[in-house]
DNA sequence: AGAACCTGACTTTTT
DNA sequence: GTCAGGTTCT
């Protein structure tokens, strides 16, 4: 066994997985095989004696734990590690030592929204106008101030400017509002915790006992209290190891300090470092640009990355006349690629901000290329879906307001806006919980209107409450029942284009996926798991499109292909990082791009724009400072003019700097290959009906997805039968059809949407 | 109570 | 240009 442990590690690979006791820092580079040194040291403790559970593992997401466990289980050992996230181990032992800190059992995990609706509760109740400060700027100073452990007395205490004590005053209120409903917000998951370890030394020391062996995974993101939890939970026997890169610290903006992995060894005086510096990954082409720009960064701890792999192609780093071009030349360049063999789930499109994807999805729908958008706030953000969890939630928690309010009128019963408030007002006035006032309502005079109306309610969510101790999968097809919401959608996807019945039978079966796979199944523990449960951990990359991601998104992954779109002055760095030009903010940003380029493994494109459509209007862009610090030498550069209005893609010949004239004037090299691309620039092909390109203002042709669903093909409609097709245009994921249809007459569909099929 | 209308914001978002 | 959230109108 221990063969295979140590199976093809490098020295220092090996020199970190062979390290037992004592703190332990990994600055492990992209690509360097970090997982792999992780998950086999977790295995060497195991085979040096020590007990599976006895180490515990932390990471930021659900998808890098399970990924862990997964992998430490294939090498045959620990089945009863520890691997939780920051956040998870937070509501877990919290659940263990709640009353400490002072939370009940079964409390419920508000998210960033549920957040901000109790601060506008908090600042309703002090008056506060939204004018003078906004929601988010309040949960902006909480969140630091929880991440400092400071809790509304303490913080209070520090503040002197008026804005500040404002927000002190909103703090206190809004914690009580969170203790009310016995609810706590991300960051109480982390405070609450540093808190009891930091006071309760006792309990720490069990901890500890528990926990000899702890590892936390991406150091470099840990903000100050997971720091703290992190250093109190191997305080006595000082068995931590810390893995990360301090180059792809890229949360900073979100109270990650980076100082935490770059101070490692003033901490833990006597740590061994280890540096992962050979890279496994990419080329040497990619990797000779990835140092290249890093090391401009002041702010971090100098390692030699270096690969055994081939140089590989140029990066290539192209320059468009506008947005769309940019987009056009890169879908086409995919789907040669695709042509040639590539897989489509092996390329991956990288942005800094969502808005750049609008026009990459658009070019891509066009050459029916599968894609798939890692975006943030998917399943669980939809409104039919926190529906649901909201009947859910009073129901496991009846204290949980928040949730009240959004479902004691949805589906519509008749209870307005004016009774909420009134309910809500009255909650505050007698300390009670809203839906207690709710259930007394007939005591209240004010609400003596609505009292029949409450009444009702209370009564439907009594008649479901039964249910909680069935099987969870039954009770979420019960309150969909019973509530009225399977019905209400029902009608809604019957006349919307949303399938959002399809949605809630994904969340039933969630349900019973994890009531099978949890030995101790509960509803508090399913909707804990859920408010933990991050898209980041939904991305699949296997899934057999092209994915479209912000750089964010894509730290952790690698792509044989990489395109890394809009790389140009205040979109990479962004402009609000050039603000208050703190260098800091513009290191982070270069980190960033960073990680993009090390996601790919043999191809890289950059690419930038002269303007390009942002907000609404045309703009002009000069390149990234960025790519002034990209080596000349192992770079592709090319000019392209417009694709579309100019009459097809050409490249364009001539000069080529990065534009601005602050740049040296380094000579503008081109490397390699002849551009074939451009010349297999496929034309669209235009629907004979629909003579298109004589304006300026181009019919879009219908993406090649529905190419052949030519004017007389026959189709079947679900609900009015054969018909016949007679036209197809609109641009790329609003392709329209008519259809003739016998007996019915003529009608137009949007293709995406309906429920027709091609027969015949 | 619900629809229509208006306004402002608009980086990133591991939990 | 687009979306969400809030406000005003009916």
């Amino acid at each position: 066994m221990s063969e295979r442990i140590l199976a093809d590690l490098n020295e220092p690979q090996r020199e970190a997985v062979t390290h037992v006791d004592g703190p332990l820092l990994v600055l492990a580079g992209p690509g360097s095989g970090k997982t792999r040194v992780i998950t086999r040291r977790c295995a060497y403790l195991v085979q040096s004696g020590i007990r599976a559970d006895n180490i515990l593992a932390i990471t930021f997401t659900n998808k890098a734990a399970g990924e862990m466990r997964r992998r430490i289980e294939e090498l045959g050992v620990g089945r009863n590690m520890w691997i939780y996230t920051f956040h998870a181990l937070g509501a877990r032992l919290l659940r263990e030592f709640g009353p400490l800190a002072k939370v009940a059992p079964g409390f419920t995990i508000f998210d960033d929204s549920d957040q901000k609706r109790v601060i506008k509760d908090a600042m309703l109740l002090c008056d506060v106008d939204p004018n003078t400060i906004k929601p988010e700027q309040v949960a902006g100073k909480i969140s630091k101030a929880k991440d400092q452990l400071l809790t509304p007395e303490e913080y209070e205490a520090t503040v002197d400017f008026a804005d500040d004590q404002l927000v002190a005053r909103l703090y206190l209120v809004y914690q009580r509002l969170l203790e009310q409903q016995n609810a706590v917000d991300f960051d109480d998951l982390l405070m609450r915790v540093a808190i009891v370890l930091r006071d309760h030394p006792a309990y720490t020391a069990r901890l500890n006992e528990r926990f000899r062996y702890v590892l936390i995974d991406e150091y470099q993101d840990t903000n100050h209290a997971q720091y703290l939890i992190a250093r109190c939970l191997s305080q006595h026997h000082r068995n931590v190891c810390a893995t990360g890169d301090p180059d792809q610290s890229i949360y900073g903006w979100r109270g990650a300090n980076i100082s935490n992995i770059l101070d490692f060894e003033q901490d833990y005086p006597n740590a061994r470092v280890v540096r992962l510096e050979q890279n496994y990954r990419s080329t040497g082409n990619v990797l000779k640009v990835a140092s290249a720009l890093i090391r401009h960064n002041q702010n971090r701890k100098h390692k030699d990355l270096w690969t055994e792999n081939d140089d590989g192609g140029p990066v290539d780093v192209w320059k468009f006349a506008e947005g769309r071009d940019e987009a056009e030349r890169i879908a086409t360049r995919i789907a040669q690629l695709h042509r040639e063999g590539l897989e489509y789930a092996q390329i991956a499109i990288c942005y800094r901000v969502n808005a750049i994807s609008r026009g990459l999805e658009e070019a891509l729908r066009m050459r029916g290329i599968p894609y798939r958008i890692a975006r943030g706030l998917e399943f669980y953000n939809r409104k039919e879906i926190k529906d649901t969890l909201a009947y859910l939630h009073v129901l496991a928690n009846p204290a949980d307001s928040v949730a009240l309010r959004r479902i004691i009128n949805t589906p519509g019963r008749g209870i307005g806006k004016t009774t909420i408030d009134r309910v809500m007002a009255t909650a505050e006035q007698e300390g009670m919980a809203a839906m207690d006032v709710v259930r007394q309502a007939a005591r209240f005079p004010v609400l003596r209107r609505a009292a029949g109306k409450l009444a009702a309610f209370v009564d439907l969510i009594d008649r479901m409450q039964p249910a909680v101790d069935g099987p969870l999968s039954e009770l979420v097809e019960t309150v969909l029942e019973r509530s009225g919401l399977e019905a209400m959608y029902k009608e809604e996807d019957f006349d919307g284009e949303e399938d959002r019945l399809a949605n809630l039978a994904e969340l039933v079966s969630a349900a019973a996926r994890y009531e099978d796979e949890e030995p101790d199944p509960s509803l508090p523990d399913f909707l804990q798991r859920i408010s933990l449960t991050s898209d980041q951990d939904a991305i699949d990359e296997t899934a057999g499109a092209v994915l479209l991601m912000t750089l964010h998104a894509a730290k952790g992954l690698e792509f044989n292909t990489v395109f890394i779109a809009g790389v140009e002055q205040g979109l990479l760095p962004h402009e609000r990082s050039l603000r208050l030009a703190t260098g800091g903010e513009v290191e982070e940003e270069r980190r960033l791009f960073f990680v993009g380029i090390t996601r790919a493994m043999q191809r890289l494109t950059i690419s930038h724009c002269d303007e390009r459509f942002l907000r609404g209007v045309m703009t002009a862009r000069i390149p990234s400072e960025f790519l002034r610090e990209l080596p000349t030498e192992v770079l592709n550069t090319e000019v392209f003019g417009h694709a579309i209005s100019r009459g097809g893609l050409r490249p364009r010949g001539g000069d080529f700097d990065f534009g601005d004239d602050d740049f040296d004037q380094r000579p503008p090299r081109r490397v390699g290959r002849e551009r074939s691309s451009w010349q297999r620039y496929e034309e669209p092909t235009f629907s004979p009906d629909d003579p298109a390109g004589q304006s300026d203002e181009p019919v879009a042709p219908p993406p090649q997805e529905y190419a052949d669903w030519r004017p007389g093909t026959i189709v079947q409609h679900e609900a009015f039968g054969v018909g016949r097709i007679l036209w197809v245009r609109g641009s790329a994921g609003n392709t329209r059809a008519s259809i003739r249809f016998a007996g019915v007459g003529e009608k137009t569909f949007i293709l995406d949407m309906a429920p027709i099929t091609r027969i015949g």
